[in-house]
DNA sequence: CGGAAGATTGAGCGTAGTCAAACCGAGTGG
DNA sequence: CCACTCGGTTTGACTACGCTCAATCTTCCG
Protein backbone atom coordinates (compact mmCIF):
# COMPACT_ATOMS: atom_id res chain seq x y z
CA UNK A 1 0.00 0.00 0.00
CA UNK A 2 1.33 3.68 -0.89
CA UNK A 3 -1.34 5.59 0.71
CA UNK A 4 -4.93 5.22 2.66
CA UNK A 5 -6.31 2.69 4.89
CA UNK A 6 -8.24 -0.89 3.60
CA UNK A 7 -9.74 -3.04 6.15
CA UNK A 8 -9.53 -6.83 4.96
CA UNK A 9 -12.23 -9.47 6.19
CA UNK A 10 -13.16 -12.89 6.03
CA UNK A 11 -15.98 -14.11 5.19
CA UNK A 12 -17.72 -17.77 5.95
CA UNK A 13 -19.64 -20.15 3.81
CA UNK A 14 -23.04 -18.71 5.11
CA UNK A 15 -22.09 -15.16 4.49
CA UNK A 16 -21.54 -13.90 7.12
CA UNK A 17 -18.24 -11.76 7.83
CA UNK A 18 -15.71 -10.51 9.83
CA UNK A 19 -13.42 -7.79 9.73
CA UNK A 20 -9.95 -9.07 10.17
CA UNK A 21 -7.75 -6.16 9.90
CA UNK A 22 -7.04 -2.55 9.28
CA UNK A 23 -4.30 -1.51 6.82
CA UNK A 24 -1.98 1.51 6.80
CA UNK A 25 0.55 2.87 4.30
CA UNK A 26 3.22 0.99 3.99
CA UNK A 27 2.15 -2.20 4.73
CA UNK A 28 1.77 -5.37 2.81
CA UNK A 29 -1.62 -7.30 2.18
CA UNK A 30 -2.51 -10.50 1.08
CA UNK A 31 -0.51 -12.71 2.17
CA UNK A 32 -3.12 -15.30 3.38
CA UNK A 33 -3.41 -16.21 -0.44
CA UNK A 34 -0.33 -17.73 -0.71
CA UNK A 35 -1.15 -21.45 -0.34
CA UNK A 36 -4.29 -22.39 -2.23
CA UNK A 37 -3.81 -19.57 -4.77
CA UNK A 38 -7.30 -17.82 -3.24
CA UNK A 39 -7.59 -15.17 -1.02
CA UNK A 40 -9.22 -16.08 1.89
CA UNK A 41 -9.87 -12.52 2.80
CA UNK A 42 -11.17 -9.38 0.55
CA UNK A 43 -9.38 -5.85 0.93
CA UNK A 44 -11.76 -2.95 0.78
CA UNK A 45 -10.66 0.60 1.15
CA UNK A 46 -12.03 3.16 3.56
CA UNK A 47 -10.52 6.22 1.93
CA UNK A 48 -9.02 6.74 -1.46
CA UNK A 49 -5.53 5.26 -1.84
CA UNK A 50 -2.93 4.03 -3.93
CA UNK A 51 -1.48 0.68 -4.19
CA UNK A 52 0.90 -1.31 -5.79
CA UNK A 53 0.27 -4.76 -7.08
CA UNK A 54 2.72 -7.21 -6.96
CA UNK A 55 1.35 -10.64 -8.68
CA UNK A 56 2.44 -13.68 -6.86
CA UNK A 57 3.67 -15.45 -9.95
CA UNK A 58 6.31 -13.26 -10.13
CA UNK A 59 7.36 -12.70 -6.75
CA UNK A 60 7.72 -16.61 -6.53
CA UNK A 61 10.09 -16.60 -10.06
CA UNK A 62 11.96 -14.05 -8.65
CA UNK A 63 12.35 -14.63 -5.20
CA UNK A 64 13.49 -18.84 -6.61
CA UNK A 65 16.71 -17.09 -8.00
CA UNK A 66 17.47 -14.92 -4.65
CA UNK A 67 17.82 -16.18 -0.89
CA UNK A 68 17.43 -12.60 0.27
CA UNK A 69 14.15 -12.08 -1.21
CA UNK A 70 12.49 -15.32 -0.11
CA UNK A 71 13.67 -14.76 3.29
CA UNK A 72 11.80 -11.30 3.43
CA UNK A 73 9.11 -12.68 1.91
CA UNK A 74 9.04 -15.71 5.11
CA UNK A 75 9.41 -13.04 7.03
CA UNK A 76 6.72 -11.00 6.17
CA UNK A 77 4.57 -14.09 6.62
CA UNK A 78 5.90 -14.95 9.68
CA UNK A 79 5.16 -11.65 10.93
CA UNK A 80 1.40 -11.97 9.98
CA UNK A 81 1.31 -14.96 12.25
CA UNK A 82 2.75 -13.26 15.07
CA UNK A 83 -0.15 -10.17 14.27
CA UNK A 84 -2.99 -12.72 14.13
CA UNK A 85 -1.57 -14.10 17.12
CA UNK A 86 -2.16 -11.02 19.54
CA UNK A 87 -5.70 -10.77 18.24
CA UNK A 88 -6.43 -13.95 18.96
CA UNK A 89 -5.35 -13.16 22.33
CA UNK A 90 -7.36 -10.50 22.15
CA UNK A 91 -10.30 -12.08 21.26
CA UNK A 92 -10.02 -15.08 23.40
CA UNK A 93 -9.41 -13.24 27.03
CA UNK A 94 -10.06 -9.39 27.28
CA UNK A 95 -12.79 -7.35 28.39
CA UNK A 96 -14.11 -4.85 26.09
CA UNK A 97 -12.63 -1.91 27.70
CA UNK A 98 -9.36 -3.81 27.01
CA UNK A 99 -10.26 -4.70 23.74
CA UNK A 100 -11.00 -1.11 22.48
CA UNK A 101 -7.80 0.43 24.60
CA UNK A 102 -5.30 -2.40 22.72
CA UNK A 103 -6.85 -0.74 19.35
CA UNK A 104 -6.35 2.58 20.11
CA UNK A 105 -2.81 2.04 20.94
CA UNK A 106 -2.30 -0.08 18.25
CA UNK A 107 -3.59 2.83 15.72
CA UNK A 108 -1.88 5.16 18.18
CA UNK A 109 1.87 3.35 17.39
CA UNK A 110 1.21 2.86 14.07
CA UNK A 111 -0.15 6.75 13.80
CA UNK A 112 3.71 7.08 15.47
CA UNK A 113 5.55 5.31 13.40
CA UNK A 114 4.25 7.07 10.13
CA UNK A 115 5.19 10.60 11.71
CA UNK A 116 1.61 12.00 12.59
CA UNK A 117 0.70 12.25 15.94
CA UNK A 118 0.33 9.10 17.95
CA UNK A 119 -2.48 11.10 20.26
CA UNK A 120 -4.66 12.74 18.01
CA UNK A 121 -5.83 11.23 14.91
CA UNK A 122 -8.99 10.62 12.94
CA UNK A 123 -10.25 7.04 12.24
CA UNK A 124 -11.06 5.98 8.67
CA UNK A 125 -13.03 2.72 10.14
CA UNK A 126 -16.89 3.14 11.91
CA UNK A 127 -18.22 1.50 14.74
CA UNK A 128 -19.54 -1.51 13.38
CA UNK A 129 -16.01 -2.14 11.53
CA UNK A 130 -14.28 -1.62 14.75
CA UNK A 131 -16.76 -4.04 16.57
CA UNK A 132 -16.36 -6.61 14.72
CA UNK A 133 -12.78 -6.44 14.02
CA UNK A 134 -12.78 -6.70 18.13
CA UNK A 135 -15.64 -9.15 18.72
CA UNK A 136 -18.14 -6.77 19.99
CA UNK A 137 -21.35 -5.12 18.84
CA UNK A 138 -21.16 -1.42 17.51
CA UNK A 139 -23.12 0.07 20.21
CA UNK A 140 -20.44 -1.70 22.99
CA UNK A 141 -17.84 0.68 20.95
CA UNK A 142 -19.90 3.67 21.27
CA UNK A 143 -20.63 2.72 25.05
CA UNK A 144 -16.98 1.65 25.48
CA UNK A 145 -15.36 5.32 23.75
CA UNK A 146 -17.77 7.43 25.84
CA UNK A 147 -16.70 5.63 29.04
CA UNK A 148 -13.08 6.36 28.23
CA UNK A 149 -14.00 9.88 27.59
CA UNK A 150 -15.40 9.93 30.98
CA UNK A 151 -12.85 8.68 32.74
CA UNK A 152 -10.63 11.45 31.23
CA UNK A 153 -8.66 8.99 28.96
CA UNK A 154 -9.25 10.18 25.52
CA UNK A 155 -11.70 12.85 23.92
CA UNK A 156 -13.77 11.91 21.29
CA UNK A 157 -16.34 13.47 18.81
CA UNK A 158 -17.43 10.90 16.12
CA UNK A 159 -14.22 9.75 14.71
CA UNK A 160 -12.11 12.31 15.52
CA UNK A 161 -10.09 10.58 19.02
CA UNK A 162 -7.50 12.37 20.75
CA UNK A 163 -5.96 10.57 23.47
CA UNK A 164 -5.24 12.45 26.73
CA UNK A 165 -3.96 9.94 28.92
CA UNK A 166 -1.74 7.08 27.23
CA UNK A 167 -0.27 5.74 30.16
CA UNK A 168 -4.28 5.12 31.44
CA UNK A 169 -4.68 3.13 28.12
CA UNK A 170 -1.58 1.27 28.84
CA UNK A 171 -2.05 -0.01 32.21
CA UNK A 172 -6.00 -0.62 31.62
CA UNK A 173 -3.92 -3.45 28.64
CA UNK A 174 -1.84 -5.42 30.96
CA UNK A 175 -4.23 -5.46 34.10
CA UNK A 176 -5.65 -8.19 32.13
CA UNK A 177 -4.27 -10.44 35.41
CA UNK A 178 -5.78 -8.79 38.05
CA UNK B 1 5.31 -34.49 14.97
CA UNK B 2 5.50 -38.26 14.41
CA UNK B 3 3.03 -39.82 16.79
CA UNK B 4 1.46 -38.10 19.91
CA UNK B 5 -0.94 -34.74 20.75
CA UNK B 6 0.73 -31.66 21.41
CA UNK B 7 -1.08 -28.33 22.65
CA UNK B 8 0.84 -24.85 21.85
CA UNK B 9 0.05 -21.89 23.74
CA UNK B 10 0.48 -18.07 23.62
CA UNK B 11 2.10 -16.23 26.26
CA UNK B 12 1.71 -12.44 26.77
CA UNK B 13 4.18 -10.12 28.97
CA UNK B 14 2.04 -10.42 32.07
CA UNK B 15 2.39 -14.16 32.07
CA UNK B 16 -1.46 -14.88 31.38
CA UNK B 17 -1.38 -18.00 28.82
CA UNK B 18 -3.99 -19.10 26.34
CA UNK B 19 -3.48 -22.16 24.20
CA UNK B 20 -3.50 -21.77 20.32
CA UNK B 21 -3.81 -25.02 19.10
CA UNK B 22 -3.80 -28.62 19.39
CA UNK B 23 -1.33 -30.72 16.80
CA UNK B 24 -1.89 -34.37 16.10
CA UNK B 25 0.98 -36.86 14.24
CA UNK B 26 1.72 -35.61 11.02
CA UNK B 27 1.32 -32.25 11.59
CA UNK B 28 4.31 -29.14 11.65
CA UNK B 29 4.54 -26.82 14.44
CA UNK B 30 6.85 -23.66 15.19
CA UNK B 31 6.26 -22.24 11.73
CA UNK B 32 5.61 -18.18 14.07
CA UNK B 33 9.31 -18.26 14.88
CA UNK B 34 10.53 -17.57 11.43
CA UNK B 35 10.66 -13.85 11.55
CA UNK B 36 12.45 -13.13 14.59
CA UNK B 37 14.23 -16.24 15.35
CA UNK B 38 11.92 -16.81 18.20
CA UNK B 39 9.21 -18.44 19.12
CA UNK B 40 5.68 -16.82 19.63
CA UNK B 41 4.88 -20.07 20.99
CA UNK B 42 5.58 -22.87 23.19
CA UNK B 43 4.83 -26.69 23.11
CA UNK B 44 3.96 -28.94 25.68
CA UNK B 45 3.05 -32.74 24.97
CA UNK B 46 -0.47 -34.09 26.21
CA UNK B 47 0.65 -37.60 25.93
CA UNK B 48 3.83 -39.98 25.31
CA UNK B 49 4.83 -38.57 21.86
CA UNK B 50 7.49 -38.71 19.24
CA UNK B 51 8.97 -35.88 17.05
CA UNK B 52 11.33 -34.76 14.49
CA UNK B 53 13.51 -31.56 14.70
CA UNK B 54 14.50 -29.20 12.05
CA UNK B 55 16.42 -26.81 12.41
CA UNK B 56 16.00 -23.92 10.74
CA UNK B 57 19.16 -22.84 9.62
CA UNK B 58 19.17 -25.89 7.80
CA UNK B 59 15.52 -25.80 6.54
CA UNK B 60 16.14 -22.05 5.06
CA UNK B 61 19.65 -23.36 3.21
CA UNK B 62 18.61 -26.00 1.42
CA UNK B 63 15.08 -24.06 0.62
CA UNK B 64 17.29 -21.41 -0.85
CA UNK B 65 18.36 -23.87 -3.07
CA UNK B 66 15.27 -25.53 -3.83
CA UNK B 67 12.62 -23.67 -5.12
CA UNK B 68 10.22 -26.86 -4.82
CA UNK B 69 10.79 -26.96 -0.82
CA UNK B 70 10.94 -23.04 -0.34
CA UNK B 71 6.91 -23.54 -2.04
CA UNK B 72 6.34 -25.90 0.94
CA UNK B 73 7.51 -23.62 3.44
CA UNK B 74 5.39 -21.04 2.04
CA UNK B 75 2.39 -22.61 1.68
CA UNK B 76 2.53 -24.34 4.91
CA UNK B 77 3.24 -20.97 6.36
CA UNK B 78 0.04 -19.79 4.66
CA UNK B 79 -1.87 -22.67 5.68
CA UNK B 80 -0.66 -22.01 9.01
CA UNK B 81 -2.34 -18.02 8.75
CA UNK B 82 -5.94 -19.67 6.77
CA UNK B 83 -6.33 -22.16 10.44
CA UNK B 84 -5.47 -18.82 12.65
CA UNK B 85 -8.25 -16.47 10.32
CA UNK B 86 -11.24 -19.97 11.04
CA UNK B 87 -10.03 -19.63 14.94
CA UNK B 88 -10.20 -15.80 14.80
CA UNK B 89 -14.09 -16.10 13.79
CA UNK B 90 -14.98 -18.70 16.17
CA UNK B 91 -13.21 -16.31 18.72
CA UNK B 92 -15.15 -13.41 17.50
CA UNK B 93 -18.18 -14.22 16.82
CA UNK B 94 -19.76 -17.25 18.00
CA UNK B 95 -21.45 -18.70 21.02
CA UNK B 96 -20.23 -21.31 23.47
CA UNK B 97 -22.15 -24.13 22.07
CA UNK B 98 -20.99 -23.19 18.46
CA UNK B 99 -17.62 -23.28 19.60
CA UNK B 100 -17.60 -26.44 21.26
CA UNK B 101 -19.52 -27.96 18.05
CA UNK B 102 -16.56 -26.34 15.72
CA UNK B 103 -14.26 -28.01 18.17
CA UNK B 104 -15.63 -31.68 18.71
CA UNK B 105 -16.29 -31.14 14.17
CA UNK B 106 -12.71 -30.46 13.51
CA UNK B 107 -11.24 -33.18 15.66
CA UNK B 108 -13.46 -35.41 13.94
CA UNK B 109 -12.34 -34.63 10.27
CA UNK B 110 -8.65 -34.80 11.46
CA UNK B 111 -9.43 -38.40 13.73
CA UNK B 112 -10.71 -39.72 10.11
CA UNK B 113 -8.16 -37.96 8.21
CA UNK B 114 -5.69 -40.04 10.35
CA UNK B 115 -7.85 -43.60 9.94
CA UNK B 116 -9.50 -42.83 13.22
CA UNK B 117 -12.79 -43.59 13.82
CA UNK B 118 -14.37 -39.71 13.75
CA UNK B 119 -17.40 -40.43 15.94
CA UNK B 120 -15.43 -41.74 18.64
CA UNK B 121 -12.14 -40.72 20.17
CA UNK B 122 -10.45 -39.79 23.12
CA UNK B 123 -9.59 -35.98 24.08
CA UNK B 124 -6.35 -35.56 25.36
CA UNK B 125 -6.89 -32.66 26.81
CA UNK B 126 -8.52 -31.41 30.17
CA UNK B 127 -11.95 -29.01 30.20
CA UNK B 128 -9.46 -26.12 30.94
CA UNK B 129 -7.49 -26.25 28.27
CA UNK B 130 -10.01 -26.57 25.88
CA UNK B 131 -11.60 -23.90 26.99
CA UNK B 132 -8.24 -21.39 27.17
CA UNK B 133 -8.65 -22.68 23.36
CA UNK B 134 -11.99 -21.74 22.74
CA UNK B 135 -12.21 -18.48 24.68
CA UNK B 136 -14.38 -20.10 27.54
CA UNK B 137 -13.94 -21.28 31.11
CA UNK B 138 -13.70 -24.32 31.98
CA UNK B 139 -17.20 -24.71 33.23
CA UNK B 140 -18.78 -23.63 30.67
CA UNK B 141 -17.29 -26.19 28.68
CA UNK B 142 -18.29 -29.25 30.64
CA UNK B 143 -21.72 -27.40 30.89
CA UNK B 144 -22.01 -27.09 27.52
CA UNK B 145 -20.76 -31.19 27.02
CA UNK B 146 -23.49 -31.98 29.45
CA UNK B 147 -26.04 -30.23 27.52
CA UNK B 148 -25.14 -31.98 24.12
CA UNK B 149 -24.90 -34.70 25.58
CA UNK B 150 -29.18 -34.21 26.82
CA UNK B 151 -29.56 -33.18 23.18
CA UNK B 152 -28.16 -36.24 22.26
CA UNK B 153 -25.94 -34.94 19.86
CA UNK B 154 -23.51 -37.04 22.21
CA UNK B 155 -22.41 -39.12 24.50
CA UNK B 156 -19.74 -37.91 27.01
CA UNK B 157 -17.58 -40.14 29.84
CA UNK B 158 -15.09 -37.41 30.85
CA UNK B 159 -12.49 -37.64 27.97
CA UNK B 160 -14.12 -40.41 25.77
CA UNK B 161 -16.50 -38.86 22.95
CA UNK B 162 -19.18 -40.42 20.97
CA UNK B 163 -20.46 -38.47 18.47
CA UNK B 164 -23.77 -39.61 17.96
CA UNK B 165 -25.26 -36.69 15.82
CA UNK B 166 -22.81 -35.64 13.99
CA UNK B 167 -24.99 -33.49 11.36
CA UNK B 168 -26.56 -32.12 14.25
CA UNK B 169 -23.46 -30.76 15.74
CA UNK B 170 -22.71 -29.40 11.77
CA UNK B 171 -25.99 -27.62 11.83
CA UNK B 172 -25.15 -25.81 15.29
CA UNK B 173 -22.12 -24.35 14.04
CA UNK B 174 -23.75 -23.28 10.55
CA UNK B 175 -26.16 -21.32 12.32
CA UNK B 176 -24.44 -18.76 13.31
CA UNK B 177 -25.82 -16.33 11.08
CA UNK B 178 -29.01 -14.70 12.04
C1' DC C 1 -7.39 -45.04 53.52
C1' DG C 2 -6.40 -40.18 52.51
C1' DG C 3 -5.14 -36.68 49.27
C1' DA C 4 -4.99 -34.46 44.82
C1' DA C 5 -6.49 -33.29 40.21
C1' DG C 6 -10.05 -33.08 37.06
C1' DA C 7 -14.97 -32.88 36.11
C1' DT C 8 -19.69 -31.83 37.09
C1' DT C 9 -23.37 -29.16 38.86
C1' DG C 10 -25.71 -25.34 41.24
C1' DA C 11 -26.75 -20.43 42.55
C1' DG C 12 -26.10 -15.71 41.81
C1' DC C 13 -24.04 -12.03 39.32
C1' DG C 14 -22.21 -8.97 35.70
C1' DT C 15 -20.81 -7.82 31.13
C1' DA C 16 -21.99 -7.36 26.73
C1' DG C 17 -25.89 -8.21 23.53
C1' DT C 18 -30.59 -6.88 21.88
C1' DC C 19 -34.12 -3.87 20.80
C1' DA C 20 -35.47 0.68 20.38
C1' DA C 21 -35.44 5.68 20.31
C1' DA C 22 -33.20 9.93 19.54
C1' DC C 23 -29.54 12.58 17.64
C1' DC C 24 -26.28 14.53 14.34
C1' DG C 25 -24.17 15.87 9.99
C1' DA C 26 -24.18 15.63 5.12
C1' DG C 27 -26.55 15.58 0.97
C1' DT C 28 -30.76 16.16 -1.91
C1' DG C 29 -34.72 18.20 -3.69
C1' DG C 30 -38.89 21.05 -3.48
C1' DC D 1 -33.77 28.16 2.57
C1' DC D 2 -35.99 24.66 4.76
C1' DA D 3 -37.76 19.97 4.86
C1' DC D 4 -36.45 15.49 4.15
C1' DT D 5 -33.80 11.39 4.05
C1' DC D 6 -30.01 8.50 5.15
C1' DG D 7 -25.94 6.51 7.42
C1' DG D 8 -23.56 6.57 11.37
C1' DT D 9 -23.48 7.40 16.34
C1' DT D 10 -25.12 7.78 20.97
C1' DT D 11 -27.88 6.50 24.81
C1' DG D 12 -31.40 3.92 27.44
C1' DA D 13 -33.86 -0.21 29.28
C1' DC D 14 -33.95 -4.87 29.50
C1' DT D 15 -32.18 -9.57 28.75
C1' DA D 16 -29.26 -13.43 28.44
C1' DC D 17 -25.13 -15.79 28.14
C1' DG D 18 -21.18 -16.96 30.21
C1' DC D 19 -18.35 -15.99 34.49
C1' DT D 20 -17.51 -16.50 39.49
C1' DC D 21 -17.64 -18.82 43.57
C1' DA D 22 -18.57 -22.97 45.79
C1' DA D 23 -19.85 -27.73 46.78
C1' DT D 24 -19.74 -32.47 45.35
C1' DC D 25 -18.16 -36.46 42.87
C1' DT D 26 -14.95 -39.51 40.46
C1' DT D 27 -10.71 -41.40 39.43
C1' DC D 28 -6.12 -42.01 40.22
C1' DC D 29 -2.17 -42.72 43.13
C1' DG D 30 0.67 -42.80 47.19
Amino acid sequence: MRSGTFKSELQLADGREQVSGFHMAGELMGLDGLAQGRHASGATALEDAEVCAIPYGQLADLSAGSAALQAVVTRLMSREIVREHSLMLLLGSMSAEERLAAFLLNISQRMKARGWSPSEFHLRMSRAEIGSYLGLKLETVSRTFSAFAQQGLLQVDRRHVRIVDLEGLARLVEMRMH
